[in-house]
Order: C-alpha cells, then structure tokens, then sequence
DNA sequence: TTAGCCCTGAGA
DNA sequence: TCTCAGGGCTAA
C-alpha cells in the first residue's frame, strides 16, 4: 500500500535525521526480505556515511560513502522508523540498523513479508542488480510524454497507470482517486481518450499526489510515519474504498469491479469512457 | 493479458 | 475455516 506519497514523506522525515550519521550496527532476522545477502551487508555498512535519501518511484533509496546504496521497497506492509532500544522487537521486525553515536536507529518491519532490501554499487541512481528499472513517475513526466506514453499502449488505463514499467508511484488507491478527479473511467482505453481528457489526467493525477504528499500520505492498515504517527489522506479519499456509498458530487453510488486482480473503485455517473 | 503466487491478519 | 486485502514477479 506504500505508494509514492508514502515513500516521499519518508524520504523526507528520515532524511533530516539520517543524513550524516554512520552506521554501526545492522541485523537479519528476515533472510527473504534481503535481496542482497546478510553477511556481506553486516560487513559492508558499518563505518558507512549516510550522504543523501531520496524517492525513486517506491523505493526509499540511502546512498552512501564508498559508493554503495542501501534500497528499500517497502511492499504492501512495510515500516521504516526510527525508534530507540526500548522499541519491543516482535515477530514483524525484520531489520535494525543502528548508527554510531546514536541512541535511536533504523527499524524495518514487515507484517506480509513483500517488502525488501537491496544493495547496489556505484551511482546512486542505477538500479540493484536484479530489478528491473521502475518507469518515471507522474511528477517527473512532462505532460506530452505522459499522454505519449499512454497513447501507444493498448490495455485499459487503470492497468497502464498501476504498470510500474509504463509509469511508476501509483498503486491502487492513487490510482483511483485520480481517474476519478479526473472523472475517467478505469476501463476506458488511452487510445480512444482524447489529448484533452488525457491532460486532465495528467494534472489530476499530480493534483492528487501532492495533496496526499502534503497529508503525509494514508494510513490504512499499516503505514506509518517514521516517528509512528499516521498520514491523514485516507480521510480525503473520494472513492477508494467506499463502495455503495454516495458519490460526493452526483450522489450515486460508488461501484467496486475487479480489474487487473484488484479492487477498483468509481463512480458510474461521473467516470466516463 | 491474465491467473497465481508470495504472506499474514482481520473479519465473516 | 474460508475469504479478502494487494505490489510485483513469473508462467501460461
């Protein structure tokens, strides 16, 4: 359920308290959560310096001195906070990394076990070994590569916008409210909206994301701040999850259909093909 | 393009 | 005890 809002409001409430410090200390307790293997990270990232944290598309991203870069995908129930020895290390914390001179450090926990780290040499921004590059997400697109991009896709738009290889940032509930700001609906065809409906995609879609970012993202189950607290955004979502009730501009009422595996949820009088 | 898998907790 | 939630991967 991280999705970018999440991932960007994390990169930047760690980044201020993380930036600058060197690691000491890291423990496994996971090994499937660790794409690289845990010996090899225990040796490498003690006497390593935090320089800078940044989002790329979901992944919170530590670049490092001696060019190396720690990776985190956060999956659907992924945590990453900063809390101190008292902080109870049940079942679901799969990692710690502790930081020298620093009481407090790093708790990666994960109750459905989808999240995971890797480890990459060299540019910060070159990808680990054995992902895939994610496509640019929305707020990096400009708006005649977005419409571009969809254009020459078949596939419904709902499918290409959670496609983290056609767009990346956007996963369900995102990718919801923005088809419905957008007053779009999830089975229309790219190729048959026109440039103008497909603009106001595009702006709804950055609209929608910056709202959420500005939120602190949404808290549904599991997400958390990384000082614990939750976002707020799930009290701003239009449709998400709210099947049978009314639309919150015509009043009918939100219909939920199966799409790619996933739930989506829309209004049937406001979202048009 | 779609189904199934990984995984766990919540709710019926 | 069964079903559902879903990010991202793989196989059909």
């Amino acid at each position: 359920m991280p999705e970018l809002p999440e991932i960007e409001t994390l990169a930047r409430q760690i980044r201020p308290r993380v930036c600058g410090l060197v690691f000491s200390q890291v423990t496994m307790t996971e090994p499937t959560i660790l794409k690289t293997s845990a010996p090899i990270l225990k040796k490498e990232l003690p006497g390593r310096k935090v320089q800078t944290i940044f989002r790329q598309a979901k992944f919170l991203v530590f670049e490092l001195s001696g060019k190396l870069n720690l990776w985190f995908h956060l999956g659907m129930t992924g945590q990453l906070f900063w809390a101190g020895p008292e902080f109870p290390r049940d079942k679901h914390v799969h990692a710690v990394l502790e930081f020298e001179n620093s009481p407090q450090g790093l708790i990666f926990r994960d109750i459905r076990k989808f999240g995971k780290i890797f480890m990459s040499n060299g540019r910060a921004d070159s990808w680990p070994e054995g992902v895939k590059p994610f496509a640019k997400d929305p707020l990096e697109l400009s708006r005649e590569n977005f419409i571009e991009i969809l254009r020459r896709r078949a596939g419904k738009i709902k499918s290409l916008l959670l496609n983290q290889r056609v767009m990346s940032g956007l996963g369900n509930i995102y990718a919801d409210e923005s088809l419905f700001e957008a007053r779009v609906h999830p089975r229309s065809k790219p190729a048959r909206l026109s440039a103008k409906r497909l603009e106001n995609l595009y702006f709804s879609i950055r609209k929608v994301l910056e709202l959420a970012i500005q939120h602190g993202g949404s808290s549904i189950d599991d997400y958390i701040h990384a000082d614990g607290r939750r976002g707020d955004f799930q009290n701003h979502h239009k449709v998400y999850g709210r099947e049978e009730d009314p639309c919150i501009d015509c009043g009918a009422r939100i219909r939920r259909i199966r799409l790619s595996g996933r739930s989506s949820f829309f209004c049937p009088h406001c979202q048009k093909f």
